[in-house]
DNA sequence: GGAATCATGCAAGTTACTTCA
DNA sequence: CGTGAAGTAACTTGCATGATT
């Protein structure tokens, strides 16, 4: 078994590969083969097209399009007939080969081989590449296709049924595979890798599917809890209006109580407390000196010594101040 | 021991496909 | 039947971390 990389202008670069294609032009392409040594090899090419796809006995050269030449019939990455292609090939024309993508296209190898297909030719051979032109990972595998036609010379464009075909089908779960994903969320949001292949495994879906499932089930949950949190500042914030708003209009009454009562610097000061149940503030009792301004909370009841100097008021008598809730609650009714 | 490199996982943001009103 | 919105699978990018060199 001979497993050759070629990166550029060599017109023969695999030995088992003597009758493949040529890279052709100085074009710098891509090409990847696998196969034995000592086989008549053959390839997957203009000079053999058809007669050994899904062959496993027979070497399988991938090229990367654009540059490296790629039979004229085969319009499309799907009709490569690798199934894996139509997941993991996405972007546009060798632009730009991601390298990070690449290096973890090891994982990928493993993750498909774990999982492959019964009814896959290359079940074995499973890979993942993943080329785009720019840094925000636009696909368009129409583009690819048109643009590797331009590059060989064929003005024709595939039709509208090959694009469909070559479209990228979004794998829509099934409802027992949601809810058995669902699950394993409850019980853990996160995987280790073990776990992702065993579910992988369970749920005929490559592991890489369970990862993306896994993330995107993790922001959907934090995209929720986000919503929660705003919904509740929110209400926060409209409750505090209000009581800004309650007391705002609660110290102008006291300064027009301060405006019409002048007699205040002989009186003690006055300790008020809030009304649990209106939360509006009411004096209970007067035992505190003028000096004090200490401020205690006892349950739901808040005790505010209040003086001349620490709330700006003149001090009344202390008749005025003496509220009950009750008496509150009625001069609210009133008003 | 520390720097460089590599592999891996994840969050955040984005794209594009599917479904449904 | 066409269309827009919503849901979501799949993707890219960047960063963090641990292992290895």
């Amino acid at each position: 078994m001979e497993l050759a990389l070629s990166l550029g202008e060599t017109p023969k670069p695999f030995t088992f590969l003597d009758k493949s294609q040529k890279i052709v032009g100085n074009d710098l392409g891509f090409c990847m083969a696998l196969g034995e040594t000592s086989a008549e090899g053959k390839t997957i090419g203009k000079e053999n097209e058809g007669e050994n796809k899904g062959s496993s006995d027979l070497p399988i050269q991938l090229d990367l399009m654009p540059f490296a030449p790629v039979p004229r019939s085969q319009t499309s990455f799907n009709k490569l007939h690798f199934p894996w292609l139509t997941d993991n090939l996405v972007g546009e024309p060798g632009k730009r080969l991601d390298v990070n993508r690449r290096s973890r296209g090891v994982e990928e190898v493993d993750d498909a081989m774990a999982i492959s297909s019964p009814n896959s030719t290359v079940s074995s051979f499973q890979m993942d590449f993943s080329i785009y032109r720019n840094g925000r990972g636009k696909r368009d595998f129409e583009t690819v296709t048109v643009e590797c036609e331009a590059d060989r010379g064929d003005s024709s464009r595939a039709s509208d049924e090959e694009e469909n075909s070559m479209a990228r089908k979004k794998l829509r779960l099934t409802k027992e595979q949601s809810a058995f994903l669902e699950d394993s969320f409850k019980e853990q949001s996160t995987l280790n890798p073990k776990q992702k292949l065993a579910l992988a495994k369970q749920l005929n879906l490559r592991p890489r599917q369970i990862e993306v499932w896994f993330q995107n089930r993790r922001a959907r949950t934090k995209l929720k809890q986000t919503e929660v949190d705003c919904e509740y500042l929110k209400k926060c914030c409209e409750t505090l209006t209000e009581e800004n708003r309650r007391l705002q209009k609660e110290l102008q009454e006291l300064r027009a109580l301060k405006a019409s009562q002048p007699f205040y610097m002989q009186l003690p000061a006055t300790t008020l407390s809030m009304c649990p149940s209106c939360e509006r503030v009411a004096t209970t009792t007067t035992t505190t000196t003028a000096a004090a301004s200490a401020s205690t909370v006892s349950g739901r009841t808040s005790v505010v010594t209040v003086t001349p100097s620490n709330m700006g008021l003149p001090l009344v008598n202390p008749k005025l101040f003496s509220f009950s809730p009750a008496q509150i609650h009625a001069q609210q009714a009133a008003s």
